[in-house]
DNA sequence: CATCTATATTCCCATATAGGCATACAACCT
DNA sequence: AGGTTGTATGCCTATATGGGAATATAGATG
């Protein structure tokens, strides 16, 4: 992975949004897909653009697949990782994003076995 | 400029190289082609893509455009370059621009009057 | 003024990118 | 097995991007 190449992964604004959430932690397609509120298609294939790249890892469970950020980021990503998450600590983009994410968690409590509310209750968030 | 539009700029190998020269102070279009072995279309084109994102400013003396990074860069704009430099500093490739860079800066007192070496001279470095 | 030098711009092409729709795949549940 | 849910992929289109050739412009110099 190059240097241009994590620039090339940052350069978009829903990447970055994916990003900025994992910095707190692994997430699941469809918790991206509720905090983001942007359609499946265009999550998974950023989130595949990244896992290509080397900026994201992913592992299944069940019927998810999980994403992190990766265990051993090479010393390049490592800088831009923390440059990024200082840059977005006071954007009300990537703010707004983080407490979609907390409150997404508070909630998880009540959905016994599943990643994700059902369906109907989720389609009110996007 | 947005953060996304700063990781654009910084997308591009060409463009990176120029940054990195310019953290070592202000340079000419001439003094870039030379250290970089680029034409001369690509390198204005570069630059002019820099300049109307603000991550460069410029100004004419004589003949000659000068460029630099700007004196009041955004905090976001500050916290990437700083992460640019510190990425750049390992780097081989801009390890070479660097030392091509202060070789010229050395030569340059011969050149009265010019900003660079006349074109024959000038050819064999590229 | 004519000319040269340094730089910018225009036009064109090839390729990359983002996004959506439809569909495929994989794991779970009954 | 068949259905359901979560995720990925293939195909398409519109747009952006980088690069080069040729040309334009601005300022210096003879």
């Amino acid at each position: 992975m190059s240097l241009v190449q994590i620039y090339q992964c940052l350069c978009d604004r829903t990447r970055l949004r994916i990003l900025n959430l994992l910095q707190r932690g692994e997430l699941c397609v469809c918790h991206f897909q509720e905090i983001l509120g942007e359609p499946q298609v265009k999550v998974s294939k950023h989130l595949a653009y990244l896992r290509t790249h080397g900026l994201v890892e992913s592992r299944k469970q069940a019927n998810w697949v999980i994403y992190r950020l990766p265990a051993k980021p090479s010393r390049e990503l490592s800088a831009n990782l923390a440059c990024l998450q200082d840059c977005t600590s006071e954007s009300p983009v990537f703010r707004r994003d983080a407490e979609r994410r907390r409150r997404l968690e508070a909630e998880s409590a009540s959905n016994r076995g599943r990643c994700c509310a059902p369906k109907a209750a989720r389609s009110q968030v996007a």
